[in-house]
DNA sequence: ATTTACTGGACCGATTCGGTCCCCTATCTT
DNA sequence: AAGATAGGGGACCGAATCGGTCCAGTAAAT
């Protein structure tokens, strides 16, 4: 179905919910499992992987909790898959070579390549920032594919 | 990983098989198998599937096999996707309404529509010709964007 | 009638996914 | 110093999906 798993899906929200707040602000899982009404265990899980990936600070100990460590302007979607997916890559071959073992064979991996790396520009041009303030940047000048496939897709 | 299935992989390489042959070629699942060095029980699902999809037409019996119904030039990736895969949807709920409980709560929803059509749409952008043909059309005209997120990938 | 080849679906092992739980360590408060 | 709070790092588990196989049925050509 080509979609991102659900816990990615968790983590960007986490993320977004950072975002909204004043930067810096310190909230901890118990208050990001209320606020986004996610299974506490997970939102642990979660906000544990986003400070490995260093994108939240982590703060031990009472009144210890996240925040958020870089300007969510500065964030980038397809980092955010990067840091909670392990990659964006649509196929193994497009990860790198040794990964298939028709790799002269196959006629199909370079526009492959290509293709992922549109998808990947695409994403790349979302940031955590616009992804709370809805309704700004129109993503990227492909209006006229977009509604194209829109209607494909019909 | 964000990553499409070895099977949907599969089909796309059938498909790209078949648009290098003349227009209307029949080929079957035996020869399929050989000339793309897939195990024979595979391509037989796949071909399947695709003639399922109407993307190539079924010939029972001997001489039998399957040809491609379509012109490449007109078959977008998207549309394989659509078929092999079921859709592009990032998140459930880019596939429509009611698959997430939190729908009112959530603030990232529209946004990610709008990535999700972005992605649908530089995936509508590349044909089945295109795929078949190396070194062409530039996809789409987003070079700057592209090379921004190779260096952020990087 | 026989052979060829697609059709439909069951089936299976292996992996991944979504989610939970527990014990450890660090920090703050009193 | 002691206790409470909160993150760190895992293991762990059931369920779903994935990748792949197999087989009985049907249609067409010879």
């Amino acid at each position: 179905m080509l979609r991102i798993s659900k816990l990615t899906d968790y983590g960007i929200v986490l993320l977004a919910r950072f975002a909204q707040e004043p930067a810096g602000t310190t909230l901890n899982a118990r208050e990001m499992a209320e606020t986004t009404a996610l299974p506490m265990p997970v939102v642990s899980k979660m906000l544990k992987t986003l400070a490995g990936a260093e994108l939240l600070r982590s703060q031990r100990g009472s009144k210890g909790g996240y925040s958020l460590l870089r300007d969510p302007a500065d964030v980038t979607v397809a980092e955010l898959l990067e840091a909670l997916e392990g990659g964006v890559a649509l196929m193994d071959c497009t990860a790198g070579p040794g990964h298939c073992d028709q790799e002269e064979r196959c006629t199909v991996r370079e526009p492959w390549q290509r293709i992922n790396s549109t998808v990947l520009a695409a994403l790349a041009n979302v940031t955590l920032a616009e992804l709370v303030k809805p309704g700004s940047a129109p993503l990227i000048g492909i209006e006229s594919a977009s509604s194209a496939a829109a209607q494909r897709a019909e």
